[in-house]
DNA sequence: AGCAATTTTGCAAGCGTTTGCAATAAAAAC
DNA sequence: GTTTTTATTGCAAACGCTTGCAAAATTGCT
């Protein structure tokens, strides 16, 4: 790193070290049979000129690129940072580069599938709700490696990390009942989402085991978001008979709803208890820190990463599907239910 | 994309365009000497194959990648992600894609800027608090485009967007002042960062111009984590005459600070008065709301980018430092100081 | 010392593009 | 109808590296 060069190349270090640049290649690549003295001159010109290696090159000549593309929505979401963190840190081990593709750029999410097996990325990570089949289907085609994280594939023929989100919602809901709550209010989360269903199922068997009917008017329709979970719980409070708890699809709708609680002039948990999913950073940043269903999302981006560059270096391994628990996170936005405000509202 | 191809290239498509492949690649880069109607036929071509350039290989040959690195210290931090939304949507309209790095990687940093300058991106963006002044000088002896973001290079040779720190800081104490505390305690950023200089300066000055002498005690370090942020509280609270509000140095130490005083059996803002800096996406989820200086973090993000691309696209563009305004954004987290809690406690 | 086996090295042929230069075709000017 | 000028196209040479193949060097055995 002495020299200011603009472009120290193989032929350089093979000059300088007094080898063929083949030779140079294969002390860079690791190679083994290189005698070590030779290996030693070999490294000690690379250092002595600065030399790096261009990547573009090495992945035109070699087809590896070092680098994982990740597909997500957007950023806008401590949900999608969690797993990005994973990813990165598990990425870092295996020096693995991280290229990052937000759907939102454009509408036609398949040309990013072909973009990336065309020499950019080695491999993908799709974080991608609104994933359409063809574009799994493409991928699949071209034998290209790739993970799904919480996002399931239609055909069962891709790998997959996802994790309980049926037994989460029945834990969070069994919760709920066992505090006392008979009323629950359920927001949704996406509906086309299969994380969505299973946790609205989740809650719907725990109603149904513990002999509690199940009201329509108490699951209201939700998409995930902050904004939608504010209005889903406006209609929760107004109807002629409120819940006592709220359960919401995930944690950013149980923002949305603890706000529409404290905009009716009532308290959490006192007057209604919040109760979430997926145990975002910010989860235990409000107040009172939600209650919610942990998700390890970081857990969940660490192993997709390392399948992925399993099956990279090993292209005929056979898929995986790896479920993970979630866990029930005890907070302070859930109690009993105390005398009804709607008792005192009358 | 009606065919399943691995490796269609160019010379596939100017077979079947019966054109030369030099045709083809003009058609494709937008060359302007080609006559519509061959235009047209390559255009059909590729449509019909399926074709997708190989940016390894257009790169290694026209010396662009089309990439843009983005360092950063780690994703775990709402900070860096709106002023990473903000570059994504810039870049997204200019079709680079971005390459994220974060440097808790390994610790030689230097490393990055040379691999990055290497082939592998086009310029680079840095979120780098911990920079190491070697660093940017690597990238710039070698003419490599750059931007740094929220980060003064000592020299002054680089182009930079950063926000009016001081001044922020200055309105913030202001108000504090406004509402009728003289016991403010502070709670610094990470002081080896310019930030964290300017903003403890820009709070100094506020307290000075309106006459109100300067506690040593009230002036805590922090480092711009939320843990510090706790602690500092802790010693601020602690204080044989404590403050009746904290202004603490961003958002994250705020909700440490937050959490101290409840701890302490008190209530924000109405036994203390907390105010942060930057306004990130929590400052609006905690209770009750953060009141903070908001720095316009994707809009940082997005001229940031901006700037980068013009200067990939002009190398001999000057450089440029762009300074954007702050501004404080009221919300719950503070009122006029009440009686003391001290008082009660005696 | 002689020969086979094994370790090291070098050469050359790509990998899929871009781009300067030269050739050809078309249009404009004389 | 020529000669210029301008618009189109093609060829070939990179870009910096990996890797198969073969030659050279070394080592181990007999």
């Amino acid at each position: 790193m002495s020299e200011i060069n603009t472009s120290v190349t193989i032929l350089d270090v093979a000059r300088e070290a007094g080898v063929s640049y083949s030779t140079v290649s294969r002390v860079l690549s690791g190679y083994n049979y290189v005698k070590d003295s030779t290996r030693e001159r070999v490294l000690e010109a690379v250092e002595r000129l600065g030399y790096v290696v261009n990547q573009q090159a090495r992945s035109l000549a070699g087809g590896k690129s070092g680098v994982i593309g990740l597909l997500v929505p957007g950023l806008d979401n401590g949900y999608i940072g969690e797993i990005a963190r994973g990813i990165d840190e598990e990425l870092t081990k295996s020096s693995y580069d991280l290229l990052l593709y937000t759907t939102h750029r454009t509408s036609t999410e398949a040309s990013y599938a072909l973009k990336m097996t065309k020499g950019l990325a080695d491999g993908v990570l799709l974080v991608v709700p609104l994933l359409t089949t063809g574009y799994i289907e493409t991928l699949r085609e071209q034998n290209f490696p790739y993970v799904l994280i919480d996002q399931v594939d239609p055909n069962n023929r891709s790998s997959v990390v996802d994790s309980l989100n049926r037994q989460g919602a029945y834990e969070a809901t069994q919760y709920l009942l066992g505090l006392g709550h008979r009323r629950i209010g359920f927001i949704t989360g996406l509906m086309k989402l299969r994380s969505a269903e299973e946790r609205l199922a989740g809650h719907m068997a725990a109603l149904r085991d513990a002999g509690v009917s199940v009201e329509e008017d108490l699951i209201q329709t939700g998409d995930f978001w902050r904004r939608e979970g504010y209005e889903a719980a406006e209609r929760l409070l107004n109807l002629h008979n409120p819940p006592t708890a709220i359960f919401a699809s995930n944690d950013l709708s149980a923002f949305g709803v603890m706000e529409a609680v404290r905009a009716y002039g009532l308290q959490v948990p006192h007057d209604i208890s919040v109760i979430g999913f997926d145990d975002i950073p910010q989860a235990s940043l409000v107040y009172p820190r939600l209650t919610t269903v942990r998700q390890p999302l970081d857990e969940m981006g660490r192993i997709a990463a390392r399948l992925l560059i399993e099956q990279i270096e090993n292209p005929d391994r056979p898929i995986r599907h790896v479920t993970l628990p979630t866990s029930l996170v005890i907070r302070e936005s859930c109690q009993s239910p105390q005398q009804s405000w709607l008792d005192l509202r009358r």
